[in-house]
DNA sequence: TGTACATCAGTGAACGCGCGTTCACTGATGTAC
DNA sequence: TGTACATCAGTGAACGCGCGTTCACTGATGTAC
């Protein structure tokens, strides 16, 4: 496959590039058609040379993230899988690191929109089922063998709700609000690769 | 202390009760001043004698609508705890029931707008942190004596979550996330109750 | 290889619309006597 | 109890601004010969 793009392609994919971005840092209306063209370096006139619409350009954002997301969150578990950590430990440690915390803009899609998804249009929500499903995708694959497909959905829940959460409390609390959450997710389920603690 | 409410007193509480629904059903921008107004059976042009700004009035509709919020919660755990049911059973029912799907506009507020709240302006996220922690209040209250703090945060964070991507899959699929949520919760928990299951 | 022309990506002004905010005014409520 | 006046809540027109979208135009790229 060829890594040849036209010199329109290749604006194409930096105005998506900054649009991702934009979205996960500000909103699905944080920023304008104008800013996006902007911050990939051109003028707004240009966008509907490449967009029929700016609600298409929010559904080739999203997927782009999706895509992005997905993949280096795959990649960092199997980095450290190769490492001898267990996957399920890097998914939450990854997901929930502190660099999370300021990171929006780079970070995980759903948990940057996920409140706002349910009220967007049909295009734009058709997407963001993608993204959730693809989310909870990879919480299943993180998971031990047989392990319980509910639990895959809690967890996804879990790790979306405690990024919101500590991104708006901030700071220390914030920061001590994902700790927790990891701790919590790593006792609960390390008993399903080794067998059950002793109940004190 | 005295019901006697001024008519001013009353129309105020009004906008702000349409409010409260309004942020929750539509984000904070979903909708303006004058629809909102509208919802309070008044005209725009009167809403700046009653708040400073737009900005000033999400602030006492966030408000209220956590206190109604925890208070109806309380009401449900306690109500459910005289029927003999564990109190944490019956906030993980409560807070994901199926009507909850299609109740944003009268649920849960930070469920509503988490993924909105980190990026408000100093006032609003002051009143969101507030919310989440009043949350993670509740959550804890609904937790058995002596358990650990951390799986507080994260259960609030599960409750959260799942609402939201419960939402925003919607129909059937919703549905089912959700109660698997529930499912999951719950099997989690119990062994904090009674006494932990036999592993199989 | 060089010139002439067609194609095409991007520019920037302009438009219409919606929204937050302001303000002069009105009609109702309430107070003084 | 009734009248005259002051206060006050609410009205609706108007404003400025930002945003999505359109469009006539420009300058660069690429093709034909």
């Amino acid at each position: 496959m060829s890594t040849i793009r036209s010199r329109k392609e290749l604006s194409h994919e930096r105005i998506v590039e900054a649009a991702a971005r934009a979205i996960r840092r500000s909103g699905y209306h944080g920023m304008g058609v104008a800013d996006i063209m902007k911050e990939a370096g051109l003028t707004h006139g240009g966008f509907y040379a490449h967009f029929e619409s700016r609600e298409q350009m929010l559904v080739e954002a999203m997927q782009r993230a999706g895509r992005v997301g997905t993949g280096r969150l795959a990649e960092y578990i199997a980095a450290q899988e190769a490492r001898g950590e267990c996957p399920f430990a890097a998914l939450v440690n990854g997901y929930l690191g502190d660099e999370q915390l300021d990171n929006a803009e780079g970070g995980c899609i759903v948990a940057a929109l996920s409140s706002e998804m349910p009220r967007q249009d049909e295009a734009v929500r058709d997407g963001a089922r993608l993204l959730v499903l693809s989310l909870i995708q990879i919480v299943r694959g993180a998971l031990p063998e047989g392990a319980d497909n509910a639990q895959a959905d809690a967890i996804a829940a879990t790790l979306v709700g405690a990024l919101q959460l500590a991104r708006t409390l901030g700071g220390p609390a914030g920061k001590s609000l994902l700790a927790r959450t990891r701790k919590s997710l790593l006792s609960s389920q390390t008993p399903h690769k080794a067998s059950p603690p002793a109940s004190p």
